[in-house]
DNA sequence: ATTAGCACTCTATGTCAAAGAGTGCTAATT
DNA sequence: AATTAGCACTCTTTGACATAGAGTGCTAAT
């Protein structure tokens, strides 16, 4: 493709973002310094539509970017700016109140992502498979239901009510409790099987059907702390955007976006696909040195595009997505999805920088490790390969 | 309002709750039996009008329901239909999954009763200021950072990470937990100040300074518990009403649904106005005897439409609401949105069903004492006065 | 008191014409 | 060879108009 086509594509893409009308010739040369008569640009979009990276609603209509042409702009054509002082002051002051831990840190961000984007903002919860259970504690509530609190590192806290045997008096709960304790303090827990919680059951000299009861719930409790939950926040923006003027369509989406659990799916695999992806490539380039390791830790921004989303019901909509880091290890995943339509550039800025100022919140309110604030910057963003 | 023009409204209201079509009064001797001429059914329409029960959306065009209509036929016209064996049973074990503890069962509870109207559904947390403690502890989980957990009564556990002072070792925190624990064991909620509060500071032989913020930190924790929580659902099942095929209608409409705290202080208050009128009224019938504190129990349930919702941007909207107990006094607000136009019978069944069955399952699962049974039923029901 | 009958009103639908915006192609221009 | 002016052609949008149909209100008859 030649510089001018680059330039008319460019142009045709910011256009449409811009109006959500189909881009004619004209508007063009009306809005460009392209120094073309409108003919010229009719030429170059004949060519363009040819190329499958422009289409028209109708024969006598303007052009818009067909999948692959924002496909095209977001690899090729799109510059991410700086986002401005005044958003930035606004992420960080929002991001700063109301956040005691490191669930609170994830749905308060997510609702500022949606703020700043106007679109749908979606987060999961860290993959905590590789953190290892910093204090494990049970509590008698009352005869019969006590609860368990895990902490995993200083800002993530998870804990959930149990059922013990009726006959188990305080004492001999912290007996277990105890033994638990010592059992699986420091280990990780993806290394936590109900054979390596059994092994608790030894030396607290209660009967095994009592001891039994209690570790099985302490295991469920444990094995829940993995499970990845999903934050979703600004549906109700939709529906100002054009393309979702439709009831029918809106309704649609709202169904899909309902299977929170597909969706979470979805993004997660398709960003450890595209790190993998990195990761290799980066490796092949300079091959180990000892650079590459604090490259990979980059945060490489997902961008799919339409058609490339393999969920039915997303082909009218994009995602842009990436990780976040909190204490070093903790990642999880953050991004937006909106319609195909988006000003991709903008939204990169304002998640790179959302995601910077989440790290950051981590540290002072959660009690967690600091990142290196390079690793968080993101001129740089990958997308699909 | 003589006999047969109540038998006429109830057609009316019936068939356009059915149609969401204006009725025309040759559809109303179609549809119902009522052996008189279109020509009469149209004096009689007429009438109605006049009165203000009905209203047309233009001359040539069949009847509606005004506010009044509505309002008439909630009163006087309505029966409460007993709720299908399938119902009752999908919504019991839609409640009995899935719930740990009180607050569980209210979302639970929440997206149950959305499930079964397909309206949207609010629920308030129980308001425990009349709530005592019974058990307070607090856990150090690092230097400068610790867990306060309060147990209120079985099913209803919350906890908070607290900030401490930093050079406060494990023992030190443990010797004010526990003064603490000692002062506010059976406290009220209401009557814990700080001033209540900060006299657990005595006695620990720690400096002032070090003791005071943690009983600082913990009475917000405490106080954080008093706050209302909203649990809302089923926003997304308006767009599939045709009266919220407009898109810029469902979108204000939204707008007003995401001011939560307003919708629920809402509904507190106009709850707390309606019971208050019935204690009075049931006071002044029978003077005081002992069968009166039982009937006060039974929960009302409150009608609020169109133009009676003292809410900006909720004039096209009917609100039902009623009183959920769990354990006996803890007692909060549930109840479903949606338009005007709903089937008010049924919906007031399945929300006592559910309202009933949530009740059961609290004292199932979650350890909360049992409710009188007969107290839950819902075959009459009180509206605004 | 009820009803048949009819004039009148309003909506919904379809057709048609005209205006406007845009393209594609051809022929002229640089 | 690349660009552009010019024009025919296409498609949408808008408004005007006619028509059918549904419904009411009123009058006169039962």
């Amino acid at each position: 493709m030649d510089e001018r086509k680059k330039t008319i594509l460019k142009a045709i893409v910011d256009d449409y973002v811009a109006t959500a009308e189909p881009v004619a010739s004209k508007a063009l040369v009306r809005n460009h310094n392209l120094r073309l008569s409108s003919a010229t640009i009719r030429n170059v979009m004949a060519e363009l539509e040819e190329m499958g990276y422009l289409k028209k609603p109708h024969t006598s209509a303007g052009r818009m970017p067909s999948d692959k042409g924002y496909r095209a702009y977001v690899d090729n054509l799109l510059s991410v700016p700086a986002i401005s002082k005044e958003d930035e002051k606004s992420i960080r002051d929002f991001l700063s109140v109301n956040v005691n831990k490191a669930q609170d840190l994830i749905e308060r961000t997510v609702e500022c992502l949606s703020n700043q984007t106007n679109y749908v903002s979606v987060a999961l919860s860290p993959e905590y498979s590789d953190s290892s259970i910093e204090q494990i504690k049970i509590m008698m509530i009352e005869p019969g239901r006590a609860i368990v609190v895990i902490v995993l590192s200083a800002g993530v806290v998870h804990d959930r009510l149990i059922r013990i045997p009726a006959m188990l008096d305080e004492k001999q709960l912290n007996a277990i409790a105890h033994s638990i304790e010592r059992c699986l303090t420091g280990k990780k827990l993806d290394d936590i099987t109900l054979v390596t919680i059994s092994s608790a059951a030894e030396g607290t000299g209660l009967p095994d059907a009592l001891v039994n009861q209690v570790l099985y719930e302490a295991y469920i409790a444990i094995k829940q702390t993995e499970k990845i939950e999903v934050y979703i926040d600004g549906r109700h923006r939709l529906l100002q955007h054009p393309e979702f003027q439709d009831v029918e369509r809106a309704s649609r989406f709202y169904s899909v976006l309902r299977q929170t659990q597909m969706v979470a799916g979805y993004m997660r695999d398709v960003q450890h696909e595209e790190e993998a992806k990195r990761r290799a490539a980066i490796l092949d380039q300079h091959d180990g040195d000892a650079e590459k390791e604090l490259s990979v830790r980059k945060p490489a921004y997902m961008v799919r595009i339409g058609q490339e989303i393999d969920i039915e019901g997303m082909e009218n909509a994009s995602f842009i997505t990436t990780t976040y880091r909190m204490g070093g290890e903790i990642a999880g995943q953050i991004g937006i999805i909106g319609p195909k339509r988006m000003n991709y550039g903008d939204m990169i800025a304002q998640i790179s920088f959302v995601n910077k100022a989440m790290s950051a919140e981590a540290h002072r309110h959660c009690g967690l490790p600091p990142e290196d604030e390079d690793d968080l910057d993101a001129t740089s963003f990958e997308s699909l390969g």
